[in-house]
This record gives structure tokens, C-alpha cells and sequence, in this order.
DNA sequence: CATCTCCATTTGTCCTAGACAAACCAGAGT
DNA sequence: ACTCTGGTTTGTCTAGGACAAATGGAGATG
């Protein structure tokens, strides 16, 4: 019937404020990168603003992707459409672990090209049900999601999809959670741990993740969600009196300002609350992390870590109490 | 070892871009008002940037807050801390309507101050299961809302408290949200709409309430999460044969650019996808909608729309099937 | 072979000051 | 109670220059 394809969208022109909405990339970088490598190269309007086209925020995209996966500007800006695919289909074949789950990334691929919500969040639950909590999210959502980010890369995704994978998971690991929490309400709760993540992130999926695994311990949990900024993570973890600060950091985080937060953050913690980080970031390359500062990547290091801390603070507790 | 130093925090100083970070004014905001008003006027590094202190990054957030409440720029920058303080508290307690429920939110605002996340959810479902969802919401969960936006824009209330009242709500309106599904499994499911926000945004709770009324009518839902750009809002509507997409927009967006958003949205998406807004930006003054654009604010408004669709939608069906 | 140090290059961010359209307000006119 | 109009306010954009922080490769060292 009425297939609009209503589109003046052949003429439609952006101004610089919606590119860098758009692409991610900042105002003062575009016009630079104009300066030294020529491309984008905008047109103008009567006061001399630039108006970008339709197919120089698409070769922006594609180039904002291939930053975010290790390129370098000078590399890749100057770099034609063409080009700029091949590379990313490439990037993404080359840290394709092997082949071996191929198969089965191909059905998740399928469910997400052609399923609903509803057909996704019962195939989830199913993995969660046939699994367990712990290797349904260590052997299937955490490569899931990887796989996701990666054909995102690629341009095999669109934002969509990976929108409406993101809502189901977080869907099913809140089920979970709640399920969890039924069983064990009246669980001692210690350690208690505050569950957020620094100012500039997006990601809630990873927060959830972890915590799910601090669920799993049956901890106390202090969820704050995300964006939070460093002061009101001091603030808050003296208000509930946290343990554990545990921050969930995603991949593509810039490492510089991260590395800068978490040390001012160490610093002014109370010695006694320990920083727990994990995600994507904290996985990637070798980072070096401030002193004081726990790494913990998957369920077994929490598993661990909250044993260790557990014993010493037993430990502690039995020392106090010898003199009350 | 290592240890750098700790606490020079007493002689804290940002650079321009943490100041952006921290208060949501852009650069360029900040030091236009350091030319015009003469505020703020921080000092300079060896290389002549921008380093602000403690006092004005604290004033700066004050007068972000009266931005935000509606005052003008010219009116508010140049004004000392005590008269930016004395405001607020005047303009929260002219809107605040009459005093006749104060005792009731004395008594959360007493749960967020000294509570934690478990008490606060116990609460929360309480008055959910006391109430019936749509009571809760609209009697309960929609005003303690705006009296903590308000509460906060007065400075009465620190972020984490937010986070924490956003948290729990979230985790409580889920789980009704789950139930409501378990229930009717097998329902029809028609009309299915699409459920997501403009680019900018950043409050899910608003979606989230927008949601549970939807479940509460049966609908097909296909939730997609905040900050949609707005070409995949148009594809998303196409992909899952959505017939209606419904947005959530928050109080403070900014009502130039969601008019014309909503304007291109409207334009672009096929005729007889339904547009449908909701949330605290439709509610607040007298907007001017483009054509097409139906405002929904509660409950009632969501049940009488969705009769609506599907008696057309029927009659339309009826003719239709006339001749197959 | 892995790891460190040093140096040249790349790259994003910040600076200045001026310009202008869009948003806003108030006052006049239906 | 509305709408129109003109003056004022306000955020965003432009230009090119500057520089420190990040990066990558060469060479030295364990």
C-alpha cells in the first residue's frame, strides 16, 4: 500500500551540531580533520555554516567505527567508502575466534534479523534455564554480546537490533536477579556493594551483568545505575556503607580519562573500601591499573575475591571483638 | 612507593571540558558568559586555559538548575550563590502543590535519606500491590516523581539519591511489567507499538511508565530503550510493523529540536503509523504538536486512544475482508 | 624474545573575537 | 483572550594558530 518511500531525504543536509550527534565525533575534531586531511569536506550555507550531506555522515560513521577499533585517524580518514568497508569486514573476520560457534551465532543472527522481542527473550531465557545463571552468561551473553558489538563494527547490525538485544537480555538477567533474590531474602548480605559506573558511560548491560554475579554471592547490592559522577560515588559509598565499590567500565571507553578517575577515585576512597572494575575495558590490552584497584572479569574472580574478602574481614571482626 | 600524593583535593581545579562534563553547559556557553556577564572567570594554566575552582563549579551548577527551571540567562549568571540558593528554594516551594500530601512525602523523602535500595523497593510495591498499578502510578509514583525533580532542582536532594529512587521504581514497575505478560501469554496482542525516545534523551523511567500502560492494554510491545537516532526509529517502525510508535520525551528536553524532530518523524513515517508522545515535555506549557502527533499523558488518555485504533482499525479490517 | 627508553609525529582540544539567526519578551493592535 | 511586531537576549558557529598528550617505531637492554 502506502509504501512511502517520502523521501526529500535525497537532499537532506545536516549542520555540524547533528554530525557530532550523530557520528560521535567532537565539533573542534570534524573541522580540524577538514584542515589537515581534506575529508569531510561540507558545503555551506549563505552565513558560511557547514552543511554536511548524506554520504559524508556515512563515511563519518564508518570512519568513527574504525577509530573506535584501533585505527588511526591519519590512516583511515582520508580513505574512500570502498576502502573503509573492507577494512571493517576484515577487522571483524580477523578476531573472529575461529569458527567454531559459527553455527550457532548464525541462529542468534537469524532470531535477531527476523524474530520479535518475544521469540528473543524466550530463546534467552531457555539458554539462562538450560545452563545456569553462571555459564549461560559466561559461555553464551558474554560472547553474544561481543559477536554483537563486533558485526555492529561491520555494519551487519543496525543500531536496532543491537537496541532490541540489549532490552531482552537486560529483561531476562532482571528475572534472574529478582529470582535470585526471592530465594535468599534473608541472606546476611555482607559484603555490601555499590553497583555503578563512572560519568561518562552508556552501557547498562555490563552493569547488570556484574550485578548478577554479586547476586549470585548473595550480597548486598547498592545499584545506582549508570553515569554517576566521581563525587556522588564518594558520597554514596560513605552514605550506604559500601565494601566494595564495583564499576562496570564498556570497551570502548577513553583509556586516559578512565585511568585518570579511577586514581583520583582510589585516592579519596576510604582505605578500607576496596574498587572492584570489570568489562570490556578492564579485559582489553594490558592495562595498568593504579595501586588498590581489583580487577575482576568473570564469575570466578568474584567468586574469589568476595572469599578473600570475606577471610579477612573475619579475620578483622575476630581481632575486634577479642576486645569489645 | 607510588603514592601520589592524596588529597590537594582543597585546591581542586577543572579544565573547561570536565566543567561541560559536570554541569551540561558547553564550552562555548562558558565562556561566552565569561565575556558577557563576567561569570565565571576562572583562572588560567601556564598556557592560558581555563581552570575553574571548587566555588564555581558548585555556582555554575546552581544556576544550570534555574536554567533548566525556566529563568534566563542574563537574569541568573551574574547573581551571587545566597540569591541563586534563595531562588530555588523559592520556586520549588511556589509549585509545590498546596501542602496537603506533605506528610506522605515527608515520609519518602525520610526513606530516601536513610534508607536503602530494599526498603525502598518494599515500599515502592506496597503501594503497587495496596493501589493496583494504574492507581500506584498515577496517584503514587507519577507525583513522588515530580516532587523529586523538584526536590532535586532545589537542591534538597544529591544525585544518588535519584539514581537510587530511579533504581528501585525501575525494578518494581519490571516486575509488574513481567507479570502482567505471564498473565496473557496468548493475547492477541494488537495494536503493536513501538516504544522508545528521541536522541537526546536520557530518563528511562518515563519509558518505562509509558510501558507498563501499554501492558496493562495487552499491546504487542517492542521497547527498543532510550536515544534512538531518529533514521532508526524510522526503520525500526518499519521492520517490526509497529502501528504505533509512541516516545517518550522528559521535561527538560529541549523544545525546539523535539518539535522539529517530531515534525521530520511525523513527515517521514508511513500515514498510517499512529505518532504518539508522552512524558513530562508534552505535559508542560502549551505545546504546538505538528499534525499527526497525538498526546497521550496518562492512563485514561492511553486506554481511549487504543479503543480508538482498534474500532478503526476493525471497520477497516471489515472492509477489507469484503473482498479477499 | 620480551621490555624499556627516547624521539619524532600525529592528533584532539583549547584559545581569541566577531558574527548572526533563532528564541524570547513586551507592548500595540485587533 | 488572542496575534502581530520590533528590539533584545542568547547560543552556536567560524577562523587559524598553538601546544601537550598519545602514539608508534628505533634502538638499547634485560
Amino acid at each position: 500500500m502506502s509504501q512511502t518511500y517520502s523521501s526529500p531525504a535525497a537532499t537532506a543536509l545536516w549542520g555540524i551540531a547533528e554530525i557530532e550527534r550523530d557520528t560521535g565525533l567532537g565539533k573542534d575534531t570534524l573541522r580540524v580533520w577538514e584542515r589537515r586531511y581534506g575529508f569531510p569536506q561540507p558545503q555551506r550555507d549563505a552565513r558560511g555554516d557547514r552543511l554536511y550531506d548524506q554520504p559524508q555522515l556515512e563515511r563519518l560513521m564508518l570512519v568513527k567505527r574504525l577509530l573506535d577499533a584501533g585505527h588511526r585517524p591519519g590512516q583511515v580518514v582520508p580513505l574512500p567508502v570502498a576502502t573503509l568497508q573492507a577494512l571493517l569486514q576484515g577487522g571483524a573476520a580477523a578476531t573472529d575466534h575461529a569458527d567454531a560457534c559459527s553455527d550457532e551465532w548464525a541462529a542468534w543472527r537469524e532470531l535477531l534479523e527476523h524474530g520479535g522481542p518475544l521469540e528473543l527473550r524466550a530463546a534467552l531465557r531457555q539458554e539462562l534455564q538450560g545452563l545456569g545463571l553462571v555459564r549461560a552468561m559466561e559461555e553464551r551473553f558474554a560472547p553474544l554480546g561481543r559477536e554483537i558489538g563486533q558485526a555492529w563494527m561491520a555494519g551487519q547490525l543496525t543500531i536496532h537490533q543491537e537496541h532490541l538485544f540489549s532490552e531482552a537480555l537486560q529483561a531476562v538477567l532482571r528475572e534472574a536477579i529478582a529470582a535470585l533474590d526471592a530465594d535468599a531474602r534473608h541472606a546476611n548480605g555482607r559484603p555490601c556493594v555499590l553497583l555503578t559506573t563512572l560519568p561518562q558511560e552508556q552501557h547498562q548491560l555490563g552493569l547488570l551483568m556484574a550485578e548478577c554475579y554479586f547476586a549470585l554471592e548473595r550480597c548486598e547490592r547498592i545499584t545506582l545505575g549508570i553515569n554517576m559522577p566521581q563525587a556522588e560515588i564518594l558520597a554514596s559509598a560513605t552514605r550506604y556503607r559500601a565494601d566494595i565499590v564495583a564499576l562496570s567500565i564498556s570497551l570502548h571507553a577513553p583509556a586516559r580519562e578512565v585511568g585518570e578517575q579511577l586514581l583520583r577515585l582510589r585516592e579519596q576512597l576510604p582505605a578500607e573500601v576496596e574498587l572492584w572494575i570489570g568489562g570490556g575495558w578492564t579485559d582489553a590490552g594490558r592495562r595498568r591499573l593504579p595501586a588498590g584497584v581489583q580487577r575482576v572479569s568473570n564469575a570466578a574472580q568474584v567468586s574469589a575475591g568476595l572469599a578473600r574478602w570475606r577471610a579477612a574481614r573475619l579475620h578483622a571482626a575476630a581481632a575486634a571483638q577479642g576486645k569489645p
